[in-house]
DNA sequence: GTCTATACACAGATAGAC
DNA sequence: GTCTATCTGTGTATAGAC
Protein backbone atom coordinates (compact mmCIF):
# COMPACT_ATOMS: atom_id res chain seq x y z
CA UNK A 1 0.00 0.00 0.00
CA UNK A 2 1.20 3.36 -1.02
CA UNK A 3 -0.16 4.57 2.41
CA UNK A 4 1.93 2.69 4.98
CA UNK A 5 4.63 3.30 3.10
CA UNK A 6 4.12 7.00 3.37
CA UNK A 7 3.29 6.34 6.86
CA UNK A 8 6.93 4.35 7.57
CA UNK A 9 8.66 7.03 5.36
CA UNK A 10 7.51 9.64 7.88
CA UNK A 11 8.05 7.66 10.89
CA UNK A 12 11.31 7.52 9.96
CA UNK A 13 11.77 10.87 9.99
CA UNK A 14 10.22 11.70 12.85
CA UNK A 15 12.67 9.07 14.46
CA UNK A 16 15.41 10.18 13.11
CA UNK A 17 14.87 14.21 12.62
CA UNK A 18 14.11 14.64 16.23
CA UNK A 19 17.00 12.22 17.37
CA UNK A 20 19.89 14.23 15.70
CA UNK A 21 18.31 16.98 13.93
CA UNK A 22 17.44 18.48 10.42
CA UNK A 23 20.71 19.03 8.54
CA UNK A 24 22.54 15.93 10.45
CA UNK A 25 20.45 13.17 8.78
CA UNK A 26 20.47 12.47 5.56
CA UNK A 27 17.60 10.86 3.38
CA UNK A 28 19.66 7.63 3.38
CA UNK A 29 19.51 6.89 6.59
CA UNK A 30 15.44 7.79 7.06
CA UNK A 31 15.44 5.40 3.59
CA UNK A 32 17.38 3.08 5.00
CA UNK A 33 15.23 3.45 8.60
CA UNK A 34 11.81 3.26 6.78
CA UNK A 35 13.39 0.33 4.34
CA UNK A 36 13.07 1.52 1.54
CA UNK A 37 14.95 3.04 -0.98
CA UNK A 38 16.06 6.30 -1.65
CA UNK A 39 14.53 6.30 -4.78
CA UNK A 40 10.77 5.56 -3.20
CA UNK A 41 11.25 7.86 -0.76
CA UNK A 42 11.42 10.65 -3.56
CA UNK A 43 8.66 9.27 -4.76
CA UNK A 44 6.44 10.34 -2.30
CA UNK A 45 8.36 13.54 -1.09
CA UNK A 46 9.28 16.46 -3.43
CA UNK A 47 11.93 17.00 -1.62
CA UNK A 48 13.56 16.28 2.05
CA UNK A 49 12.08 19.78 2.75
CA UNK A 50 8.57 18.22 2.59
CA UNK A 51 9.85 15.44 4.41
CA UNK A 52 10.82 18.14 7.06
CA UNK A 53 7.47 19.85 6.57
CA UNK A 54 5.55 16.31 6.82
CA UNK A 55 7.68 15.61 10.36
CA UNK A 56 6.55 18.69 11.95
CA UNK A 57 3.39 18.37 10.93
CA UNK A 58 2.34 15.12 12.55
CA UNK A 59 4.50 16.24 15.52
CA UNK A 60 1.95 19.52 15.44
CA UNK A 61 -1.14 17.56 17.07
CA UNK A 62 0.17 15.23 19.01
CA UNK A 63 2.24 17.45 20.88
CA UNK A 64 -0.84 19.68 21.85
CA UNK A 65 -2.72 16.40 22.62
CA UNK A 66 -0.21 15.77 24.97
CA UNK A 67 0.05 18.77 27.12
CA UNK A 68 -3.77 18.56 26.89
CA UNK A 69 -3.78 15.57 29.13
CA UNK A 70 -0.90 17.17 31.36
CA UNK A 71 -3.08 20.30 32.01
CA UNK A 72 -6.04 17.44 32.38
CA UNK A 73 -9.23 18.80 32.89
CA UNK A 74 -10.55 17.92 36.32
CA UNK A 75 -12.02 20.69 38.61
CA UNK A 76 -8.34 20.95 40.57
CA UNK A 77 -7.59 24.89 41.18
CA UNK A 78 -5.98 26.22 38.10
CA UNK A 79 -2.01 26.83 39.52
CA UNK A 80 -2.16 23.39 40.88
CA UNK A 81 -3.11 22.50 37.18
CA UNK A 82 -0.53 24.63 35.94
CA UNK A 83 2.05 23.16 37.99
CA UNK A 84 1.27 19.56 37.21
CA UNK A 85 1.65 20.77 33.39
CA UNK A 86 5.15 21.29 34.70
CA UNK A 87 5.83 18.44 36.43
CA UNK A 88 4.97 16.42 33.77
CA UNK A 89 7.15 17.93 31.68
CA UNK A 90 9.66 17.43 33.54
CA UNK A 91 9.27 13.67 34.27
CA UNK A 92 8.95 13.47 30.22
CA UNK A 93 12.27 15.53 29.37
CA UNK A 94 14.26 13.02 32.15
CA UNK A 95 13.46 10.06 29.80
CA UNK A 96 16.78 9.16 27.49
CA UNK A 97 15.25 10.19 24.21
CA UNK A 98 13.99 13.53 25.04
CA UNK A 99 15.79 15.92 22.76
CA UNK A 100 13.65 19.08 23.70
CA UNK A 101 10.88 20.50 21.09
CA UNK A 102 10.99 19.94 17.97
CA UNK A 103 9.72 22.99 16.76
CA UNK A 104 11.99 25.03 18.49
CA UNK A 105 15.04 22.78 17.03
CA UNK A 106 13.65 23.45 13.58
CA UNK A 107 13.65 27.12 14.14
CA UNK A 108 16.95 27.10 15.55
CA UNK A 109 18.60 24.89 13.15
CA UNK A 110 17.10 26.90 10.16
CA UNK A 111 17.45 30.56 11.73
CA UNK A 112 19.53 31.70 8.74
CA UNK A 113 16.73 30.78 6.42
CA UNK A 114 13.90 32.92 8.62
CA UNK A 115 12.03 32.33 5.22
CA UNK A 116 11.92 28.05 5.74
CA UNK A 117 8.19 26.53 5.94
CA UNK A 118 9.38 24.45 8.68
CA UNK A 119 10.01 27.97 10.46
CA UNK A 120 6.71 29.11 9.90
CA UNK A 121 5.07 26.06 10.99
CA UNK A 122 6.70 26.18 14.07
CA UNK A 123 5.83 29.85 13.89
CA UNK A 124 2.42 28.31 13.92
CA UNK A 125 2.29 25.54 16.13
CA UNK A 126 3.56 27.76 19.18
CA UNK A 127 0.95 30.49 18.49
CA UNK A 128 -1.81 28.10 18.60
CA UNK A 129 0.09 26.31 21.67
CA UNK A 130 -0.17 29.72 22.92
CA UNK A 131 -4.19 30.10 21.96
CA UNK A 132 -4.91 27.07 23.47
CA UNK A 133 -3.11 28.61 27.10
CA UNK A 134 -5.05 31.47 26.85
CA UNK A 135 -8.39 29.76 26.33
CA UNK A 136 -8.07 27.23 29.85
CA UNK A 137 -6.29 30.24 31.70
CA UNK A 138 -9.90 32.03 30.46
CA UNK A 139 -12.11 29.12 31.60
CA UNK A 140 -9.92 29.16 35.08
CA UNK A 141 -11.29 32.64 35.24
CA UNK A 142 -7.99 34.20 35.18
CA UNK A 143 -8.41 37.86 34.55
CA UNK A 144 -5.53 38.49 31.85
CA UNK A 145 -5.30 35.40 30.22
CA UNK A 146 -3.58 36.32 27.48
CA UNK A 147 -0.71 38.01 28.83
CA UNK A 148 -0.91 35.53 31.45
CA UNK A 149 -0.59 32.89 28.71
CA UNK A 150 2.79 33.95 27.14
CA UNK A 151 4.59 34.48 30.60
CA UNK A 152 3.73 30.65 31.03
CA UNK A 153 4.76 30.17 27.31
CA UNK A 154 7.96 31.80 28.30
CA UNK A 155 8.49 29.79 31.36
CA UNK A 156 8.16 26.82 29.73
CA UNK A 157 9.97 27.34 26.35
CA UNK A 158 12.88 28.41 28.50
CA UNK A 159 12.67 25.41 31.07
CA UNK A 160 12.77 23.17 27.53
CA UNK A 161 15.80 24.87 26.37
CA UNK A 162 17.53 24.88 29.88
CA UNK A 163 16.92 21.52 30.49
CA UNK A 164 18.81 19.88 26.87
CA UNK A 165 21.19 22.27 27.82
CA UNK A 166 21.97 21.41 30.92
CA UNK A 167 20.45 17.51 31.11
CA UNK A 168 18.36 18.90 34.61
CA UNK A 169 14.98 18.61 34.97
CA UNK A 170 15.18 20.76 37.54
CA UNK A 171 14.24 23.92 35.46
CA UNK A 172 11.06 22.90 34.72
CA UNK A 173 9.97 22.59 38.45
CA UNK A 174 11.18 25.74 38.99
CA UNK A 175 9.78 27.42 36.23
CA UNK A 176 6.23 25.35 37.13
CA UNK A 177 6.41 27.39 40.34
CA UNK A 178 6.81 30.34 38.83
CA UNK A 179 3.96 29.72 36.44
CA UNK A 180 1.62 28.61 38.99
CA UNK A 181 2.23 32.11 41.04
CA UNK A 182 1.39 34.16 38.24
CA UNK A 183 -1.55 31.82 37.86
CA UNK A 184 -2.53 32.59 41.30
CA UNK A 185 -1.81 35.98 41.39
CA UNK A 186 -4.39 36.12 38.64
CA UNK A 187 -7.16 34.49 39.49
CA UNK A 188 -7.91 37.11 42.13
CA UNK A 189 -6.53 40.68 43.17
CA UNK A 190 -7.99 40.10 46.67
CA UNK A 191 -4.85 40.53 48.83
CA UNK A 192 -5.88 37.63 51.53
CA UNK A 193 -5.90 35.44 48.86
CA UNK A 194 -2.65 35.92 47.57
CA UNK A 195 0.21 33.14 47.55
CA UNK A 196 3.29 34.46 48.85
CA UNK A 197 5.53 34.30 45.82
CA UNK A 198 8.71 34.35 47.01
CA UNK A 199 8.48 31.59 49.07
CA UNK A 200 6.58 29.39 46.50
CA UNK A 201 9.30 30.21 43.75
CA UNK A 202 11.94 29.12 46.47
CA UNK A 203 10.17 25.86 46.83
CA UNK B 1 51.76 37.63 12.06
CA UNK B 2 49.84 34.61 13.06
CA UNK B 3 48.22 35.96 15.79
CA UNK B 4 46.43 38.35 12.97
CA UNK B 5 45.42 35.52 10.72
CA UNK B 6 44.20 33.37 12.86
CA UNK B 7 41.70 35.90 14.71
CA UNK B 8 40.20 37.16 11.50
CA UNK B 9 39.59 33.44 10.93
CA UNK B 10 38.25 33.40 14.53
CA UNK B 11 36.14 36.66 13.57
CA UNK B 12 35.26 35.27 10.10
CA UNK B 13 33.61 32.07 12.21
CA UNK B 14 31.74 34.40 14.81
CA UNK B 15 30.08 36.29 11.81
CA UNK B 16 29.27 33.22 10.01
CA UNK B 17 28.31 30.31 12.85
CA UNK B 18 26.29 32.69 14.35
CA UNK B 19 24.49 33.51 11.59
CA UNK B 20 23.93 30.59 9.64
CA UNK B 21 24.60 27.48 12.12
CA UNK B 22 27.41 25.17 13.02
CA UNK B 23 26.16 23.02 10.27
CA UNK B 24 25.07 25.25 7.50
CA UNK B 25 28.70 26.41 7.53
CA UNK B 26 31.70 25.16 5.61
CA UNK B 27 35.40 25.58 6.76
CA UNK B 28 35.56 26.99 2.83
CA UNK B 29 32.89 29.78 3.74
CA UNK B 30 34.75 30.81 7.07
CA UNK B 31 38.08 30.66 5.44
CA UNK B 32 36.83 32.79 2.48
CA UNK B 33 35.22 35.14 4.48
CA UNK B 34 38.89 35.43 6.17
CA UNK B 35 40.72 35.82 3.12
CA UNK B 36 42.43 33.02 3.18
CA UNK B 37 43.00 29.20 2.07
CA UNK B 38 41.56 26.21 3.73
CA UNK B 39 45.09 25.22 3.87
CA UNK B 40 45.40 27.80 5.95
CA UNK B 41 42.71 27.83 8.46
CA UNK B 42 44.07 24.47 8.52
CA UNK B 43 47.08 25.07 9.78
CA UNK B 44 45.75 27.43 12.88
CA UNK B 45 43.16 25.01 13.73
CA UNK B 46 43.33 21.54 14.20
CA UNK B 47 39.42 20.59 12.89
CA UNK B 48 36.18 22.23 12.44
CA UNK B 49 35.25 21.59 16.17
CA UNK B 50 38.23 23.35 17.56
CA UNK B 51 37.54 26.24 15.19
CA UNK B 52 33.73 26.04 16.97
CA UNK B 53 35.52 26.14 20.45
CA UNK B 54 37.25 29.03 19.27
CA UNK B 55 34.16 30.74 18.36
CA UNK B 56 31.96 29.37 21.87
CA UNK B 57 35.04 30.90 24.36
CA UNK B 58 35.38 34.11 22.27
CA UNK B 59 32.01 34.92 22.29
CA UNK B 60 31.35 33.37 26.46
CA UNK B 61 33.12 36.78 27.48
CA UNK B 62 31.50 39.35 25.15
CA UNK B 63 28.31 37.52 26.02
CA UNK B 64 28.32 38.25 29.93
CA UNK B 65 30.15 41.69 29.86
CA UNK B 66 26.77 42.92 27.37
CA UNK B 67 24.22 41.78 30.43
CA UNK B 68 26.49 43.07 33.18
CA UNK B 69 26.14 46.37 30.87
CA UNK B 70 22.49 45.63 30.53
CA UNK B 71 21.62 45.27 34.20
CA UNK B 72 23.67 48.04 35.08
CA UNK B 73 25.33 48.91 38.50
CA UNK B 74 23.03 51.63 39.40
CA UNK B 75 21.87 52.28 42.84
CA UNK B 76 18.02 52.11 41.39
CA UNK B 77 16.06 49.38 42.98
CA UNK B 78 16.25 45.98 41.96
CA UNK B 79 13.37 44.98 40.13
CA UNK B 80 13.90 47.87 37.94
CA UNK B 81 17.34 46.74 36.65
CA UNK B 82 15.89 43.75 35.99
CA UNK B 83 13.10 44.88 33.77
CA UNK B 84 16.01 47.08 32.48
CA UNK B 85 17.95 43.72 31.14
CA UNK B 86 15.27 42.84 29.59
CA UNK B 87 14.25 46.00 27.54
CA UNK B 88 17.68 46.15 26.70
CA UNK B 89 17.13 42.48 25.55
CA UNK B 90 14.50 43.12 23.35
CA UNK B 91 16.02 46.42 21.51
CA UNK B 92 19.00 44.30 20.60
CA UNK B 93 16.89 41.36 19.93
CA UNK B 94 15.47 43.59 16.92
CA UNK B 95 17.98 44.17 15.00
CA UNK B 96 17.98 42.38 12.12
CA UNK B 97 21.49 40.75 12.09
CA UNK B 98 20.04 39.02 15.67
CA UNK B 99 19.68 35.41 15.92
CA UNK B 100 19.12 34.31 19.46
CA UNK B 101 21.57 32.65 21.81
CA UNK B 102 24.88 31.06 20.22
CA UNK B 103 24.99 28.87 22.75
CA UNK B 104 21.88 27.71 23.15
CA UNK B 105 22.22 27.83 19.53
CA UNK B 106 25.03 24.91 19.61
CA UNK B 107 23.50 23.50 22.14
CA UNK B 108 20.56 22.70 19.93
CA UNK B 109 22.03 22.11 16.83
CA UNK B 110 24.13 19.41 18.58
CA UNK B 111 21.69 17.71 20.91
CA UNK B 112 21.72 14.27 18.94
CA UNK B 113 25.96 14.47 20.48
CA UNK B 114 25.41 15.15 24.48
CA UNK B 115 29.08 14.55 24.59
CA UNK B 116 30.46 17.43 22.07
CA UNK B 117 33.04 19.86 23.76
CA UNK B 118 30.38 22.26 21.76
CA UNK B 119 27.77 21.04 23.93
CA UNK B 120 29.94 21.10 27.30
CA UNK B 121 30.79 24.74 26.44
CA UNK B 122 27.71 26.09 26.45
CA UNK B 123 26.09 24.27 29.85
CA UNK B 124 29.39 25.71 31.09
CA UNK B 125 28.74 29.08 29.88
CA UNK B 126 25.01 28.98 31.14
CA UNK B 127 26.01 28.03 34.78
CA UNK B 128 28.35 31.13 34.85
CA UNK B 129 25.83 33.08 33.95
CA UNK B 130 23.34 32.27 36.66
CA UNK B 131 26.00 31.76 38.98
CA UNK B 132 26.65 35.64 38.32
CA UNK B 133 22.92 36.66 38.49
CA UNK B 134 22.75 35.00 42.03
CA UNK B 135 25.49 37.14 42.84
CA UNK B 136 23.73 40.21 42.04
CA UNK B 137 20.54 39.14 43.15
CA UNK B 138 21.96 38.45 46.70
CA UNK B 139 23.87 42.02 46.43
CA UNK B 140 20.26 43.28 45.84
CA UNK B 141 18.97 42.03 48.96
CA UNK B 142 17.01 38.78 47.81
CA UNK B 143 15.91 36.35 49.74
CA UNK B 144 16.68 33.38 47.68
CA UNK B 145 19.39 33.98 44.82
CA UNK B 146 19.89 31.24 43.67
CA UNK B 147 15.95 29.62 42.91
CA UNK B 148 15.51 33.56 41.66
CA UNK B 149 18.23 33.25 39.44
CA UNK B 150 17.22 29.71 38.04
CA UNK B 151 13.34 31.50 36.90
CA UNK B 152 15.17 34.47 35.61
CA UNK B 153 17.29 32.10 33.42
CA UNK B 154 14.02 29.86 32.56
CA UNK B 155 12.67 33.35 31.42
CA UNK B 156 15.97 35.24 29.54
CA UNK B 157 16.12 31.91 27.76
CA UNK B 158 12.53 31.27 26.67
CA UNK B 159 12.31 34.84 26.07
CA UNK B 160 15.02 34.22 24.06
CA UNK B 161 13.40 31.31 22.12
CA UNK B 162 10.35 32.81 21.19
CA UNK B 163 11.48 35.76 19.73
CA UNK B 164 13.22 34.23 17.59
CA UNK B 165 10.73 31.93 17.06
CA UNK B 166 8.16 34.21 16.22
CA UNK B 167 10.32 37.74 15.62
CA UNK B 168 8.62 39.16 17.71
CA UNK B 169 10.21 41.02 20.68
CA UNK B 170 7.14 41.64 22.82
CA UNK B 171 7.90 38.70 24.73
CA UNK B 172 10.90 39.88 25.87
CA UNK B 173 9.01 42.31 27.90
CA UNK B 174 6.24 39.78 28.91
CA UNK B 175 9.03 37.96 30.22
CA UNK B 176 11.19 41.16 32.20
CA UNK B 177 7.73 42.03 33.68
CA UNK B 178 7.40 38.70 35.42
CA UNK B 179 10.93 38.74 36.52
CA UNK B 180 10.50 42.33 37.93
CA UNK B 181 7.51 40.92 39.64
CA UNK B 182 9.35 37.72 40.79
CA UNK B 183 12.32 40.06 42.01
CA UNK B 184 10.29 42.73 43.44
CA UNK B 185 8.44 39.55 45.69
CA UNK B 186 11.81 37.99 46.98
CA UNK B 187 12.94 41.47 48.28
CA UNK B 188 10.38 41.91 51.18
CA UNK B 189 7.97 39.68 52.61
CA UNK B 190 5.93 42.33 53.89
CA UNK B 191 2.47 42.57 52.33
CA UNK B 192 2.60 46.24 51.65
CA UNK B 193 5.27 46.21 49.79
CA UNK B 194 3.93 43.50 47.31
CA UNK B 195 3.43 44.58 44.33
CA UNK B 196 0.29 43.55 42.20
CA UNK B 197 1.61 40.56 40.07
CA UNK B 198 -1.07 40.09 37.98
CA UNK B 199 -1.55 44.01 37.02
CA UNK B 200 2.08 43.85 36.51
CA UNK B 201 1.89 40.75 34.24
CA UNK B 202 -0.88 42.56 32.10
CA UNK B 203 1.27 46.21 31.80
C1' DG C 1 5.62 1.89 -6.81
C1' DT C 2 9.83 0.12 -6.01
C1' DC C 3 14.22 -1.07 -7.45
C1' DT C 4 19.79 -0.47 -8.97
C1' DA C 5 22.89 2.71 -10.38
C1' DT C 6 24.55 7.18 -10.75
C1' DA C 7 24.98 12.30 -11.40
C1' DC C 8 26.72 16.32 -9.24
C1' DA C 9 27.85 19.47 -5.59
C1' DC C 10 30.07 20.10 -1.40
C1' DA C 11 31.68 18.54 3.12
C1' DG C 12 36.08 18.09 6.12
C1' DA C 13 40.70 17.27 5.79
C1' DT C 14 45.59 16.59 3.53
C1' DA C 15 49.95 16.50 0.17
C1' DG C 16 53.62 18.85 -1.00
C1' DA C 17 55.63 23.18 -3.17
C1' DC C 18 57.30 27.76 -1.89
C1' DG D 1 52.78 30.45 7.17
C1' DT D 2 50.52 30.45 3.12
C1' DC D 3 49.65 28.71 -1.22
C1' DT D 4 47.48 25.30 -5.34
C1' DA D 5 45.71 21.02 -6.01
C1' DT D 6 43.59 17.00 -4.45
C1' DC D 7 41.69 12.92 -1.67
C1' DT D 8 37.64 10.78 0.22
C1' DG D 9 33.20 10.65 2.10
C1' DT D 10 28.58 12.20 2.03
C1' DG D 11 24.81 15.23 0.71
C1' DT D 12 20.43 15.82 -2.24
C1' DA D 13 18.39 14.45 -6.14
C1' DT D 14 17.61 11.75 -10.70
C1' DA D 15 17.76 8.21 -14.84
C1' DG D 16 15.77 4.44 -16.37
C1' DA D 17 14.58 -0.66 -15.75
C1' DC D 18 11.00 -3.66 -13.84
Amino acid sequence: MSETTRSRIVDAAETLFYAHGLRSVGVDAIAAQAGVTKRTLYYHFESKDALIAAYLEARDASTRSRYRDWLGNDDRPLPDRIESMFAALASHAGQPKWRGCGFTRAAVELAGQPGHPAVLMAADHKQRFEAWLAEELERGGVEAPQALARQIMVLLEGAIALMLVHRDVSYAQAAGEAAASLVANGISSAPALHRNMATRAVG
